[in-house]
DNA sequence: CTGCAATCCAAACACACGTTCGAATTCGTC
DNA sequence: GACGAATTCGAACGTGTGTTTGGATTGCAG
């Protein structure tokens, strides 16, 4: 009798053609429960929200998690999976238009700004998408198990900045090449509001204020010199 | 009676026998706890270990957390305490030898290097340090709310190197040198197992070994280029 | 309106967690 | 050896968790 009715829907996780957001009656409570996830845990952590939490912050009941998305982690996953999507298809557009600017071979700070810009951009304080941001840098460190298994082993999108990057730097041995595209990597990675709160606190509100275009260039200026000294 | 005193735990995290007779007996387990603590901390998350986790690898009752440190937070911050204080003190006195060498008036270089070098120096592979690192970088985004006020407040060790880099970089704005700094600690923070698995996933091999000196160098290579470009 | 499936809802379930308690045991000191 | 304090121990407590359940409500076709 319970066994009939259609609970294992998130057992695809194919995004593929999803068209999300402009149906407002049949998926409404999915996507409360979806923003208000992704803004808590962005905001709290993983571990520090419950079930609870997501669905009173959203109006809506107790069992949608589990109706709608199967499970908490499974939630999780999904939010991980559609914005790890967007980023990585914003990275490859990036890094295609500079491929195509330059006849197949870009120099080292146009890849670099391929791989920097996307993130950062979503961190404008006024955009959405800043949640969004600070969602995937915590997945990294306190995601599922099935996330971090996603993260370690799937590579592919960064594989054709190593080789556009190793295409770049010919003068480098290509442990060289990894090594520093780790360190530009972990610039990245940094942006979390702790550590901006840190830098600020440290520089006496110096670097409260920023730009978003600057954050990018000081960022890419870094490691751009990082590459060619 | 008929109960060993432990009788259980047969798979795994034997905290492998430190000095029985040197070590003070009344503080033996609270001692056992700290240390296995601090290796499930670092390897599992702070969420993801419990009280009985901990106990269990430590081969002691499960009273013995809340007895000796009043509680599972409290013994957390107390292993925070220990190691930021040491690292902390370890990069004060090679900023120190630093400026003994220069006259007070280091360059950039020394000054990174006595920034980057302790944490990485830890990161021996072989050496009991290396879960002290994770432990210390996994609080930076995981940790208790307390630890994480410590770390956004508590800037004063960071103090002595912004104004050193100041006085090295007089030919940028301060509040560029606020940035490189914060992008140099970011280089430091990316450290964790994790990124270096996928590193080694995405370079197939080629970062997987590696020297610790020879990392140590790499680090401060490219954040100095930051620097100085 | 009727029938039916999708959705929502309040309530409960089963379990893991950190913590507490009182008795048993060990340890240092006389 | 004997006493008092420190420590260890097994067991339980209270709470918060993710999940399940079965019935109410809604939406939509016939």
């Amino acid at each position: 009798m319970t066994e009939g009715r259609l609970a294992d829907a998130p057992g695809g996780d194919e995004v593929g053609d999803l068209a999300p957001m402009d149906e407002a009656d049949a998926a409404a409570t999915r996507n409360l429960v979806f923003i208000a996830a992704e803004r808590l845990f962005a905001l709290h952590g993983f571990q520090g929200v419950s079930v609870r939490d997501i669905t009173a912050a959203a109006g809506v009941n107790l069992a949608s998690i589990n109706y709608h998305f199967g499970s908490k982690d499974a939630l999780l996953f999904d939010i991980f999976n559609r914005r790890t999507t967007e980023l990585n298809r914003l990275r490859a557009r990036m890094l295609h238009e500079a491929n195509s600017a330059h006849a197949g071979k870009p120099p080292v700070r146009d890849i670099l700004h391929a791989l920097i810009a996307p993130p950062v951009l979503w961190m404008d304080p006024k955009g959405e998408r800043l949640i969004s941001v600070q969602f995937l840098i915590r997945a990294r460190s306190e995601g599922t198990d099935q996330m971090r298994d996603v993260l370690r082993t799937d590579v592919s999108h960064l594989r054709r900045f190593s080789e556009a990057l190793l295409a770049a730097c010919p003068h480098l041995a290509p442990e060289e090449v990894y090594w520093r595209l780790h360190f530009s990597l972990g610039l990245v990675h940094n942006n979390r509001f702790a550590e901006f709160d840190r830098l600020s606190t440290l520089s006496e509100g110096l670097t409260r204020e920023y730009e978003i275009e600057h954050l990018i260039t000081r960022m890419v200026d870094f490691a751009e010199a990082g590459f060619t000294r």
